[in-house]
RNA sequence: GGGCGCAUAACUCAGCGGUAGAGUGCGUCCUUCACACGGACGAAGCCGCAGGUUCGAUCCCUGCUGCGCCCA
């Protein structure tokens, strides 16, 4: 038998690399750029991964597009996935300078050039290493096509886009407050700026004393209340609320300060102050947080820098000059108490906003940057969503969409770090004019002067991943790619860069391709643990893809992810995390690359959190054992197939249900996927392949192929062959590598290209409806369950055989049972041939009776009953029948249900009803025998 | 402070204006010749709480409670 070749088990690691390895070499993911080819594209743009990064969950989530793009290639489109790398700028330049403190040096130490080859060779060593892993993950990329963000023709895109802005005027340079990022010394967009909630902090409170102060008219200081204490010595300012009858007698003073030689004024500022807040009286530091920058705008205050690019404080903190900020915030408060300032303090719950890179405080800071004017930007976009030119799905994201970019602030877009894209501006020493140009000048364009010095500052990583669905396909050059697959149809990416990129992408693809840049954008959310808590390296509950795939100790996994912590503990953190896992026993079975896939794809896509369940890919794991074991099972008999392709000629019942039933999944399937989802759609060929498939079509074969005519069995093996090819190419896109093994396997029609990945994607003509075959199907899978479960409550051994009746008033439902008498006698077991005779009649002694909806089921178990149990199980049933006969008498009497419902209701609940009484009737009968038994 | 989302079986999650579903787990029986990574059968839910709309609400609306996220 063919099967012996095959183990008895699905061992994915020895199948997947094999496969993957044959679809490159057979080029069958790469798009056609053939002028001769004139099929319809499908394009989405792949998230270029940062190159620092090593494969997450978020990675593996590229599966939804894999399972879309494998879709669209193999209805026959000429489809371009094109993955790539990010050069990841502040990421990358951080990981390079920590590998070189280790070596007690740092960048200056190398200087530019020097280090910006040290990061190239860091990454053509390591950078490219998740690109290895999406492999692993069966990512069906054009790969001969990868980019990367930093590639010199990538770079002539950022260039080419950053002088065109220029010279629109959409591309500034201004000194502004801005996010400084201390520990990398570079200025941050907002964007990057998170702020950590409920941080446990203090209300700090002191006194600036009145200049000139007349105690007969109230107090001679003013207390303030502040959480940063440091930053006093950059007060330009104390604010109180013009309302205030506690200040209004210092309305006009001056204040000293007890540091610095400078008199501050008290101002009055409504906006600012909140009465009720600390003391009442703000001091204002214009040069270091944003609503006192505002405030110092309105009052034309003077703005004291009063700490460095490094977080230590300069020159203006006068004697606290040169310690760092938080060393200065406790140096002031003891200089404060010496003098006797000091007015105690609060316990207080703030919020502080940090680094999304290197997680240091951010700190407000006055400098001079680059930035994008973004309203001009924003406004087609907005249109274009609004138009329905892009679509966001799902749709509770276009409100966060129409806020963002209705309030939209301009873009900072220079970073003073050395790893990315130099900004191309060149000054004048001579006569300070901006050369902004696409070549390097060689003397300034206004007084021809030689002097030039280029900016040193790079841009930000997002502004050349705003350009990745052009930039990658030639621009600013008019190719023949970019003509071709510009726009690209949908974009699938997480919501957490819906701003950082997507936004982006779509108000630059707006402006310089004059075209939305793809036609959908799916979001999906976040990969978290399984009880719902962000992934993070802290808690130790990380999972890597690569673990899940390959299979991993429990113990290895916790030494990996908190290296540090004792064992226990560790373990004890990941089990809370992983309830499911805890169950497992020592760690993770090896569950492949399709079961991962597709549990990852059977999670709602609106769900915004993705609570990954080690239990639910074991579950995935046994679906892909159990459709190789069924084609295990079929290769004994269809191996000498030689299917044509099409629909086989069907007569007997499972054969036609079967057809029916694939016609349904393939369509679910379907739609699911251009619908987004894909859990609806692969949940759809799950239930089929098992439920109905394996569960019914494959036992009620097993019969025909042993005791059937010729004829039967040639029908049989047909469609057996059909439908299990059939569901192959189904699942193709979602598992692709255990239905490229078994379908290379299978007999196949002599039109089926090289690789499963290139065969057509079935559609409804590869099943065929039969509403007469479900139906008559339903009523054999009752009869058959009902008398199942009689055996089952009765303990019977499985193989014990048992006599079985059917009777039904229905002539034709006594037609479909007597021809499936063979299915049915198999199914259940039976001693003897099944009896189908219509109702009344004495039952033999010994006999058990159930219903199955309008059939009485009667199986014989003399000597075999148990009668208590028989007892038990007749009452529950008889219990759940009556609940819903109250249920639906008491809709049916309702005088209003039947006056507004709906006529088909109302017809259906007497149908139910009529049903539900005669099953009571039924149920009753049975009861009696059961004693008389 | 503003906004968004979630709350359904022990766990993780679907679903839905008309008698509540899946996977895992749990219980019983069984190594019957595709698969014990299996089969058959079964137990298990005030669908968060309180109102409202409706002939009918787990579903729609309002409020509340709890949890999560985003923005300021």
């Amino acid at each position: 038998m063919p099967e012996s070749e095959l183990p008895k088990a699905y061992e994915p690691a020895s199948v997947e690399p094999r496969w993957y390895e044959f679809w490159e070499q057979h080029g069958v993911f790469n798009a056609s750029l053939d002028p001769k080819d004139t099929r319809p594209v499908y394009v989405i743009p792949m998230p270029p991964p940062n190159v620092t990064g090593s494969l997450h969950m978020g990675h593996a989530l590229y599966t939804i597009q894999d399972v879309i793009i494998r879709h669209a290639r193999m209805r026959g489109l000429n489809v371009l996935w094109q993955p790539g790398i990010d050069h990841a700028g502040i990421s990358t330049q951080v990981v390079v300078e920590r590998q070189l403190k280790r070596e007690g040096k740092t960048r200056h130490d190398l200087g530019r050039e020097a280090f910006i080859e040290r990061v190239f060779a860091w990454k053509e060593q390591s950078g490219g290493r998740i690109l290895e892993q999406m492999r692993v993950l069966g990512f069906s990329a054009d790969w001969p096509r990868q980019k990367f963000t930093m590639d010199p023709d990538m770079s002539r895109a950022v260039r080419e886009a950053f002088v065109r802005l220029y010279e629109q005027g959409l591309i500034y340079r201004a000194t502004r407050l801005v996010n400084w990022d201390v520990e990398s010394r570079t200025v941050l967009s907002d964007l990057e700026v998170e702020t950590e909630e409920n941080v446990q902090g203090e209300l700090y409170e002191f006194a600036y004393q009145v200049a000139g102060a007349d105690a007969s008219l109230g107090a001679t200081e003013l207390v303030v209340a502040t959480t940063r204490p440091e930053t006093m010595l950059g007060d330009t300012a104390v604010a109180v609320h013009p309302d205030d009858p506690r200040f209004t007698h210092l309305h006009g003073k001056k204040l000293a300060h007890p540091f610095v030689d400078r008199e501050i004024p008290v101002i009055t500022d409504p906006v600012l102050v909140d009465m009720a807040f600390g003391t009442g009286a703000v001091k204002v530091t214009p040069a270091h947080d944003f609503n006192d920058f505002a405030t110092g705008k309105r009052h034309g205050l003077a703005e004291i820098a009063v700490i460095g690019p490094n977080g230590a404080m300069n020159e203006q903190a006068g004697e606290f000059a040169g310690l760092d900020r938080f060393a200065a915030r406790k140096a002031v408060k003891k200089r404060l108490a010496e003098l006797g300032l000091a007015r105690g303090s609060k316990p207080h719950t703030m919020t502080l906003p940090r680094s999304q890179r290197t997680n240091s405080v951010v700190e407000p800071m006055i400098s001079t940057q680059w930035f994008v004017k973004m309203e001009p930007l924003a406004v087609p976009a907005l249109e274009a969503v609004r138009a329905g030119k892009t679509r966001i799905v799902p749709e509770e994201w276009v409100k966060t969409w129409e806020h963002w970019l209705t309030n939209i602030q301009d873009w900072c877009i220079s970073r003073q770090l050395w790893w990315g894209h130099q900004i191309p501006a060149f000054y004048c020493v001579s006569c300070s004019h901006v050369n902004v140009t696409r070549a390097d000048p060689t003397k300034c364009e206004k007084c021809g002067s030689a002097e030039l010095e280029r900016d040193p500052d790079v841009l930000d990583t997002w502004f050349s991943s705003g350009l990745w669905p052009f930039s990658t396909l030639g621009w600013p050059d008019k190719t023949l790619a970019l003509e071709r697959f510009y726009p690209a149809n949908d974009l699938e990416t997480g919501y957490d860069i819906l701003f950082f990129w997507v936004a982006r992408m779509l108000m630059l693809g707006l402006h310089f391709m004059g075209e939305v840049p793809f036609r959908r954008v799916l979001l999906h959310g976040m990969v978290v643990d399984e009880v719902g808590d962000k992934m993070s390296k802290v808690k130790g509950n990380t999972l890597d893809p690569l673990d899940l795939i390959q299979g991993a100790e429990f113990e290895n996994l916790v030494k990996k992810s908190l290296p540090d912590a004792p064992l226990d503990e560790a373990m004890a953190k990941f089990k809370k995390a992983y309830p499911s896992a805890a169950q497992m026993g020592k760690g993770f079975a090896a569950y492949g690359t399709d079961a991962l896939r597709l549990t990852l794809v059977s999670y709602s896509p609106q769900a915004k959190r993705i609570a990954l369940s080690p239990a639910r890919i074991d579950g995935y794991r046994r679906f892909c054992n159990k459709l190789y074991n069924a084609t295990r099972f079929a290769l004994a008999y269809v191996a000498d197939e030689a299917p044509s392709g099409a629909v086989p000629v069907a007569t007997l019942l499972q054969n036609r249900w079967i057809l029916s039933r694939f016609a349904r999944a393939v369509a679910a399937s379907t739609l699911g996927i251009e619908e987004f989802r894909l859990d609806d759609g692969s949940g759809a060929l799950y239930h089929f392949v098992w439920d109905e498939l394996c569960d019914w079509f494959l036992e009620m074969s097993k019969p025909v192929f042993a005791n059937g005519t010729d004829a039967e069995k040639a029908e049989t093996r047909a469609v057996l062959a059909h439908v299990l090819e059939g569901s192959l190419r189904a699942l193709h896109p979602y598992a692709p590598f255990v239905t490229e093994e078994l379908w290379q396997r299978l007999p196949r029609p002599a039109s089926r290209p090289v690789s499963l990945a290139l065969a057509p994607y079935p559609g409804a003509a590869d099943g065929r409806a039969d509403a007469a075959a479900e139906r008559d199907m339903a009523l054999l899978m009752s009869a058959v369950g009902v008398a199942r479960t009689t055996r089952s409550e009765n303990e019977l051994h499985p193989t014990a055989k048992v006599p079985l009746e059917l009777r039904t008033a229905d002539a034709h439902a006594r037609a479909v049972l007597k021809a499936e008498a063979r299915a049915i006698e198999f199914l259940v077991g039976t001693a003897g041939p099944v009896v189908i005779a219509e109702p009344g009649g004495a039952r033999p002694a010994g006999t058990v009776l159930d219903v199955a909806g309008d059939v009485e089921v009667l199986v014989g178990l003399r000597g075999l009953v148990d009668k208590a149990r028989a007892a038990e199980r007749s009452a529950r049933a008889l219990k759940a029948v009556e609940k819903d006969i109250v249920i639906m008498t008491k809709r049916l009497e309702n005088k209003n249900f039947v006056a507004n419902a709906p006529p088909e209701v109302v017809t259906e609940a007497r149908a139910q009803l009529a049903q539900l009484e005669r099953q009571r009737a039924r149920l009753l009968e049975a009861r009696k025998l059961i004693e008389e038994l």
